[in-house]
DNA sequence: TTGTAAATTTTATGCAATATAAAATTTAAT
DNA sequence: ATTAAATTTTATATTGCATAAAATTTACAA
């Protein structure tokens, strides 16, 4: 017969192996910031994190695996950001929602464009996903425009889910020409927050609207200093 | 002494050399219609055009420049589509641009899609590129504001250059998700006026909005039916 | 402590794709 | 038909991802 052995055994090592494998994405992770998506192979990460390829197989899997799991890590973090914005006006809406979202990604603007070049690359951003981050951030933006008519910002002529895909588009480009390269960080910032005030202008009451398009021009000049 | 050679023989050589790229360019792009963008190996596309793979690297160049050409390709149809836009007013403009260029995808909705692709993965698009695509669009919508602004369309609240820049962003987020599989021509197409017509009504006249409005909703209804 | 079974890591190897040097062949003009 | 240049191919190197099987380590129990 054979003999009875306690569970503890299988709890530690399964702990220790949570602990390697988040060494092993810290490792992948500190690649990526430093050498880019390019420098990125297993042969790399795995010399880098003292250990050998199939190790790297074993406990993750395939280079995919490995990719999306810093994808999750990145898309967890940025999902605090959508759940912290509170709302009072559009202008300050979208003012603070800007900001938290850049000094998220200030701490490690390398590693945060990768992931979302990666993300992308690993079609991990479906929009129809219904649990994903696109069907969430729509929503809060859905949310906030009909906070806006609410409080008499908007008058209520277009469509709050039209609106809330626009603005959820003008969001999107700015971060997609900041992950390509295209633009920096603070270029996005004004990209992104010019683009949804310029959306809200489109539906904005007649008292409102100068006031954003002012507000507009602000952060448009300063960009272009 | 070397004897002396007409220059036919060169000529004839390069005429034929620039037939047989031709060829290969044409399967290349054949087998990324049909089979997409994974499948499309330099195996793959030497046994299917009837060379061996150095002839392609003798003939083309390496991977990334098969690539190129194609892209290069893509680009050079698009801007036929740029200009070719007349304007009228801000609705019929982006109206008849949208169209032309949805009959130009439509031919082969599946290697545009690839090529926009492919052309974003080689950093083909750089925006600061003066000779590019981007630059030239950019421009086109500077003018469209412009014109607009001239024929009492637009308010002129709004300074042009940053217009411009949100028309063409709304333009390309809508391309980004077609070519993405995030969305079909025909919502291309709806997202593409709605995006661009809603930037106009953010400095539209009090009597042109309305206008703007009604059309932005009779092409989102359409779209949601 | 020390033996042991299970888990884990590594060695060794395969496969697929890009790339290129050098040999063999084809080509176009004389 | 001959010839020199251009072109294609054969053969081979390299790199990266992946995995089977052998060797090693680990955590527990007696």
């Amino acid at each position: 017969m054979k003999p009875v052995r306690a569970q503890g055994g299988v709890a530690t090592r399964t702990a220790n192996k949570l602990k390697r494998k988040q060494t092993i994405l810290n490792t992948a992770r500190d690649i990526i910031a430093s050498g880019g998506y390019a420098c990125f192979t297993l042969a790399e990460l795995a010399s880098q994190a003292n250990v050998t390829v199939p190790t790297i197989h074993n406990l993750i899997g395939n280079k995919s695996e490995v990719l999306k799991q810093l994808v999750v890590d990145m898309v967890e973090r940025t999902e605090k950001v959508l759940s912290s914005t509170a709302f009072s006006d559009p202008i300050s809406a979208v003012e603070s929602f800007t900001d938290n979202l850049m000094s998220l990604y200030q701490d490690d603007e390398a590693f945060y464009k990768a992931a979302f070049v990666i993300g992308e690359q690993e079609s991990m951003f479906e929009h129809g996903h219904s649990g994903g981050i696109f069907k969430k951030s729509l929503k809060l933006a859905y949310q906030v425009c009909l906070d806006a008519k609410e409080h008499g910002f908007l008058a209520g002529n277009i469509n709050s889910e039209l609106l809330a895909d626009r603005l959820f588009a003008n969001q999107r480009i700015a971060r997609y020409d900041w992950m390509h390269g295209y633009i920096n960080l603070s270029e996005y910032r004004c990209q992104m927050i010019c683009g949804m005030l310029l959306t809200f202008s489109a539906d904005a009451t007649d008292q409102y609207r100068p006031i954003l398009i002012a507000k507009i021009s602000h952060i448009f000049a300063q960009s272009a200093k």
